[in-house]
DNA sequence: GTTATTTAATTCACAAGTTAAGTATTTTTG
DNA sequence: CAAAAATACTTAACTTGTGAATTAAATAAC
């Protein structure tokens, strides 16, 4: 028994390549400013002056809190972002430094290009489709 | 200026998204068998008496070949896979023990019925037309 | 045939994913 | 108000992702 499984969880398998297809059109751009993909999406959810605390940030970066955790510690040590008191002191809530806005801003530009290029290369209608359907799972 | 990135890059985040609701079903299932989702995708591989080279693994399951080097030792250790003897020595040519077809068997069976609920609830046209779309990136 | 070059895989070092446990603060309950 | 429960993060331990360096073996060049 036990046949090849030929097509079985090719959806696992297809979302795995997809990704890796398109962060490899980000990733060497990132790592040229100093960032991660990861970091750079935590930079990207706190541009333009957003004030956000962890668990936030962790949903809308979809980075779990431990690895959200180490993040934060790394930008705080290059000073890109800060730490914002509050009420609540079980809370964190951070926001960019003016160095980590700056870098945001100089990055954001290419960036958004890229973005514009898989867009064009994929098919604009074609790519929000696809988003649309992806967010139905 | 540095306006709040609203929708941008929301394919990246989308597919990470997608990826996570998918995987979840089956973490659970495959960590109840000692395995992670990684180790089982090439349990899964050399599933049925294949046997291939590390290059080939590294390929079809989407892991880079030091995460498999490291992968490779652990499920040896555990008895799963062996070596097979080669022409060409610096090739790695592994396959499944007695002992990994069998865990592969008595694991496959509920893997491919939670696959199959993943179809059902999403749709099977819907599905197929998806993993389609993606192999397109 | 001996020295380069290429190829296949592994090792290294560090960042991130994952689960479970721990810490500190706030809220609830009695 | 004091003890218990809940909340928000962080730490810990281990596996995997990632790029660069390393080892070993096969092929090419001379």
């Amino acid at each position: 028994m036990a046949e090849t499984p030929q097509y079985d969880q090719s959806l696992t398998i297809a979302l795995l390549r997809a990704r890796d297809a398109v962060t490899a059109l980000f990733r060497e751009h990132v790592a040229a400013a100093g960032l991660t993909l990861q970091q750079w999406r935590v930079i990207r959810a706190l541009a333009g002056g957003h004030e956000l605390d962890t668990t936030t940030l962790s949903d809308r970066c979809v980075i779990l809190p431990p690895s959200l955790s180490r993040i934060l510690r790394f930008l705080a040590t290059e000073q890109l972002v800060e730490n914002v008191p509050t009420s609540d002191r079980r809370q964190r809530v951070v926001r960019l430094t003016e160095k980590g806005q700056a870098l945001f801003d100089r990055t954001w530009v290419t960036s958004q290009e890229k973005y514009n290029a898989i867009e064009a290369a994929f098919g604009a209608d074609d790519t929000r489709q696809l988003v649309e359907t992806l967010n139905r799972l």
